[in-house]
DNA sequence: AGCACGCCGACT
DNA sequence: GTCGGCGTGCTC
């Protein structure tokens, strides 16, 4: 009896591939396990084994697995498979991306560079050389003579290091490190090593970071927290999901905090996600004063070797009982998954966008959770619609938290007609005058201020005010961002630099300005208006040299003002904020997408969150051209609620989520007019399949051209009664329609499910 | 995605 | 004569 087995191989083909287990490997190739196989000619490649079977349906010759990589058991567990499987089905991609995505590079090496293999790291330790006996010298030292005076001070250190001096008998172990620290000089370590006194041997130690600090006890719950705690307990017995929507700074964290305890105690393990990398330092602190060596972090900045070594922990009988991570925490391997918690779970940076597999981390925590059985905790102060509609409809548990921590009151909101400022002359750059009188009163105060605004769009951009003309980037359709240090303008797309002409290359007219604002600008009018604060600046740009720090001087008091983008409004804790100021809401409501609305709400409640302090009402200031917006009104009003049934009934209206699943098709090819060509002809074909009215498009995304790529999207509304199942394979038929017809080739097409 | 095969221009 | 350009076709 042969048997086959069907492997995911790292190539972008919607398909699996069987190949034949040979009789010797039969007892080690298991599903899960890593394997070589021939590919192609003289091709060697690294798949990982989906399933076993004994039947071949031979319509293709079968070749044989050259060998194994997993001695110890597979190394991708059962669940790990089933949700590599959910992935690629539902983000409609192939299984070799879901692969590359959930395997670190150092496990899945590739037939030429072993540069990328995963290589374990080894420390170098000293013990005492065979020929000497640790009893005697614990009584007396060895003569050195006095010409070695450096080796006998050294071999001394070596005594008191590894505890013999003391006790008699290596008590401690002593790194080579530490020795040759004392001494400085290499030779002198060698020479005792040489004659005797001293060996070394290698131990592999691994990358892991050990936590140092003292491990205590978190802090005891407020009545408000502990009803909610037992609130969720309660849920979860009932209910597989329960999304906690709690009022910012409500204390959701030690909520958290005690429902890992509480999994930890019950012998289960717990992920808990959030939606940026930048938030994990911030929360890795808090948790690991509970948690300490229990608890690691996990996201794509980790090393690979990191990775490896924790993919290789969490596969072994000493697994991490906690996973602090980001999106792609959700692929590694859990032994006995208890929860899940997703921190912040309406943040769009949830979503991967490219390269596949687009999925979205929240909706795979929560199908993960399910293949193992767990639970899954859905945290945020403004719920994305979705997971509101869920909960109402009883499909999700719904816990709510209405009351701030230590009675801190919500933060006053005022409104800010810009619009009615600037025609009356009472304001010309971009700070009203409420926002400069407020500022001044908090700085007075000692109170510290954060200024939103929303850097995209075309803040900073350079133009002619003659002819109109835009500087752009040459190989993307993108409006470059114009940067006074430096003198530079950057594509955001693809990071090129550009200098900014002297004079307009259409017209040659003289008159180049910037037109909108970014954070720079905001920054260089707050230093301005404010000579004596401290003020810094928080964006993509200053983040390159490390937010942490500015994020550290601004929590510890060492900066008055902090100027920021998204960054600032996601889930960061501050004590101290007297004010926050929103400088121009317009810019925020403006997004040309259907969840625009959605989007502008969220953060401008969760930046208003930031306002506010123990005993101390904080205040926010919004300015905006249309104070009379009904999402202005709901801001100020905190009226989450109000928001969502208004934006339930536009949704529905237009049949967009969650009345509706939404994929959206990507066209992309260096020919414009062949791009065009091509999505029109698949706007067609699957208006014929889904219906002309829930086909939208093509259009030409915001960004319509990156790296010399035209791109068309096209966007299908499916309706919520169609399985993913179906609607995957409608979708492939206008893949294969697209490779079957020649005069497109050059043209590539795919999928972006639930695009946000 | 790779890596072959294949069929046309400028070089020792 | 061939080295090499990248078009197209296939991978269990």
């Amino acid at each position: 009896m042969e048997l086959y087995a069907d492997i995911i191989l790292p190539v972008p083909l919607n398909q699996l591939f069987t190949y034949r287990v040979p009789a010797t490997l039969e007892h080690t190739v298991l599903p899960g396990t890593r394997v070589y196989v021939p590919f192609g000619k003289g091709r060697r490649l690294t798949g990982l084994v989906m399933g076993i079977h004994e039947n071949h349906s031979a319509q293709h010759t079968i070749r044989d697995i050259i060998g194994i990589l997993d001695d110890n058991g597979p190394s991708v567990l059962h669940h790990q498979l089933r949700l590599m499987q959910w992935m690629w089905e539902y983000c409609i991609c192939s299984p070799g991306d879901v692969m590359k995505a959930a395997l670190p590079a150092g496990l899945r090496p590739d037939s030429s560079a072993t540069e990328h293999m995963y290589k374990p790291k080894f420390c170098t330790f000293v013990r005492l050389g065979k020929n000497l006996s640790e009893h005697i010298l614990s009584q007396e030292m060895p003569s050195f003579g006095k010409t070695a005076v450096r080796q006998q001070e050294l071999f001394g250190r070596f005594l008191e290091l590894s505890g013999i001096k003391e006790y008699g008998t290596q008590t401690r172990p002593v790194t080579k490190r530490a020795m040759t620290d004392f001494c400085k000089s290499a030779s002198v370590f060698r020479t005792l090593e040489e004659n005797g006194y001293i060996e070394t041997y290698e131990v592999e130690t691994g990358r892991l970071p050990e936590f140092k600090g003292r491990v205590c006890q978190p802090s005891t719950l407020s009545p408000a927290q502990q009803k909610a705690l037992e609130s969720i307990q309660k849920t979860f017995l009932s209910k597989k999901v329960c999304l906690l929507h709690g009022v910012t700074s409500c204390g959701k964290t030690e909520i958290y905090i005690q429902l890992i305890q509480e999994q930890i105690r019950l012998g289960k393990q717990v992920l808990y996600l959030l939606p940026e990398i930048a938030l994990t330092t911030q929360m890795e602190h808090r948790l690991q004063r509970v948690f300490g060596n229990d608890m690691c972090v996990y996201h794509s900045r980790c090393s690979d070797n990191i990775r490896v070594e924790v993919w290789n922990r969490q596969t072994g009988d000493n697994p991490y009982k906690l996973v602090l991570g980001a999106r792609s925490a959700v692929m590694l391997p859990f032994r006995n998954l208890g929860l899940v918690i997703v921190d912040e779970e309406h943040e769009p940076s949830f979503k991967q966008e490219d390269p596949a597999p687009r999925y979205h981390g929240r909706n795979t925590a929560i199908m993960l959770a399910s293949i193992c059985g767990a639970k899954t905790l859905l945290g945020s102060a403004t719920p994305a619609l979705e997971s509101y509609a869920n909960a109402l409809s009883g499909k999700y548990g719904l816990v709510t938290v209405t009351e701030r921590y230590m009675g801190m009151q919500l933060p006053q909101i005022n409104i800010v007609d810009t619009a009615d400022l600037r025609r009356r002359k009472y304001m010309n750059g971009l700070f009203s005058p409420q926002l400069i009188e407020n500022i001044s009163m908090a700085l007075d105060k000692k109170r510290q201020v954060i200024l939103f605004h929303n850097r995209r769009g075309y803040a900073g951009t350079v133009e002619c005010p003659d002819c109109g003309w835009v500087q752009k980037c040459d190989c993307c359709d993108v409006s470059l961002t114009f940067h006074k240090n430096g003198n530079t303008a950057t594509c955001h797309y693809c990071g090129r630099n550009y200098h900014v002409p002297a004079v307009c290359p259409e017209c040659v007219g003289k008159k180049l300005r910037n037109i909108g604002f970014g954070t720079e600008r905001i920054e260089e009018e707050a230093a301005a208006l404010f000579p004596q604060a401290r003020i810094a600046r928080l964006d993509l740009d200053s983040a390159k040299n490390g937010y942490e720090s500015i994020l550290e001087n601004f929590q510890e008091g060492r900066t008055d003002i902090l100027i920021g983008t998204q960054m600032v409004s996601k889930g960061l804790d501050f004590d101290n904020v007297g004010i926050v100021g929103i400088l121009q809401a317009d810019s925020i409501m403006s997004y040309p997408d259907f969840r625009a609305t959605e989007r502008a709400f969220q953060l401008m409640a969760q930046v208003a969150g930031r306002a506010g302090r123990k005993g101390m009402q904080g205040k926010v200031i919004i300015q905006t051209r249309q104070p009379d917006a009904p999402v202005i009104d709901m801001v100020r009003n905190n009226d989450y609620t109000g928001f969502y049934h208004n934006q339930m009934e536009e949704r529905n209206a237009f049949g967009y989520p969650p009345y509706s699943r939404i994929v959206t098709a990507i066209i992309k090819g260096r020919d414009a007019d062949k791009v065009v060509k091509a999505s029109e002809a698949i706007r067609d074909r699957l208006a014929d399949l889904f219906g002309y009215s829930r086909v939208l498009g093509p259009d030409s995304p915001p960004v319509s051209k990156v790296q010399y790529l035209f791109i068309r999207r096209i966007i299908i509304k499916i309706p919520l009664e169609l399985t993913v199942d179906k609607s995957r394979s409608m979708l492939n038929k206008a893949t294969s329609f697209l490779s079957d017809n020649h005069d497109f080739n050059g043209i590539t097409l795919y999928f972006d499910a639930d695009p946000q």
